[in-house]
DNA sequence: AATTCGGGGAA
DNA sequence: TTCCCAGAATT
């Protein structure tokens, strides 16, 4: 029998019966009982935001080995954080979670708040990291909406509203089933549920101990949801990028500006990023001084690196550019590196995409 | 309310 | 290819 307003107490009872018996075994999560440490929870939620567990994993751990307390992160620099985290996207989260570290350890005395206007307050922390932190760190009872957590609930509704407008409708759905205790163990195994059986596609309804409570699965429309609002084409940019190089084999790299798309990570230098078709020729005519071509060597051309960002797509075309010396007044910003040593630099998977494409791996 | 932020895995 | 992922900050 379906029941289509599911009462609170049944439901997260279910839920947390399903997760007794069938949750899943990761990085960061403690032993049944065993109450996490915060400095993990907020470090495996800020690295979680729009990235997948299996990306998450290996980073979660390369982080806890190098910096073992937020006391730590604290203390290292900035392009530490940086170049740890080169390869997982979405820098503005790097450089919160430096920013944080520093309040969390210097105001806070190492001990992450509770509540959720305090976490709220702290860089890199929003209404699903606070909620997530506050429930699963610290046992309370807080709301954790998170993209598999809106899935869940807009088809036990089967709700019509397009998403993001349908967020705040969402959210009180959710409210109103969240218990009072285990709201940390109950949140993760809604998530958990989101992820390994109400899938975006071909949901696993048969294993799902929501599915006697779920709209959707008595309608059989369950992919029909959540809906969502029709999203814009990608343009495509283009430019050249430069692969500097000295005799002794050392290449160019400079750190692009503090904010903004990749922001504080390393690159090569490149031409502008515009939509327009690149013609060479002009192309470095207008990246170097007219006057400074004579000082240059042997140009040849790499492979072409395409890559795609969250609102256009990049078609990079390499160019290898033999220069005589490094002190060059119009190169004097960059920092001369022996690609060996490109390990120990932040750069972003974009950039390795160059890497490969001109050394041909 | 819309846009800007990466990158990879799955279908 | 397209979609989506334990979203946040900015405009």
């Amino acid at each position: 029998m379906i029941d289509p307003v599911p009462s609170k107490k049944s439901f997260s009872t279910n839920i947390l019966d399903w997760y007794d018996l069938h949750a899943r075994s990761l990085p960061w999560r403690s032993p049944p009982g065993v109450r996490p440490d915060p400095y993990h929870v907020w470090l495996s939620e800020i690295m979680l935001q729009q990235t997948t567990v299996a990306t998450v994993g290996p980073y979660f751990e390369k982080f806890l080995k190098a910096w073992p307390t937020v006391h730590h992160m604290a203390s290292a620099p900035l392009d530490d954080i940086l170049t740890a985290w080169a390869g997982l996207g979405y820098y503005a989260r790097a450089r919160n979670l430096h920013k944080c570290a520093v309040v969390v350890s210097r105001d806070f005395g190492g001990v992450f708040p509770d509540d959720l206007p305090s976490l709220l307050s702290l860089p890199g922390i929003g209404p699903y990291t606070a909620a997530a932190i506050a429930a699963i760190a610290f046992d309370r009872s807080s709301t954790v909406v998170d993209g598999n957590i809106e899935r869940i609930i807009s088809r036990l509704y089967r709700i019509n509203t397009p998403l993001p407008a349908a967020k705040k409708e969402i959210t009180k759905k959710a409210a109103a089933l969240t218990p009072e205790k285990r709201a940390g163990d109950y949140a993760q195994a809604l998530m958990d549920i989101g992820a390994v059986i109400c899938t975006p596609r071909r949901p696993n309804c048969g294993t799902c101990p929501a599915a006697h409570a779920c709209a959707a699965f008595a309608k059989g429309d369950m992919e029909k949801y959540p809906v969502k609002a029709p999203k814009k084409v990608k343009p495509t940019r283009r430019a050249l990028v430069f692969w500097l190089q000295l005799p002794d084999g050392r290449v160019l790299l400079r750190r692009r500006a503090e904010t903004g798309l990749l922001g504080g990570m390393m690159e090569f230098p490149s031409t502008d990023w515009v939509e327009e078709a690149v013609e060479i020729e002009a192309a470095l005519d207008s990246f170097f001084a007219d006057e400074r071509r004579e000082f240059f060597g042997e140009i040849t051309a790499g492979d072409l690196v395409r890559h795609t960002f969250t609102h256009f797509h990049l078609e990079l075309q390499p160019v290898v550019v033999h220069v005589d010396e490094p002190g060059r007044p119009d190169l004097a910003d960059g920092l001369w590196v022996r690609p060996a040593d490109f390990g120990n630099y932040a750069l972003p998977t974009l950039m390795t995409k160059v890497v490969r494409a001109v050394t041909d791996r």
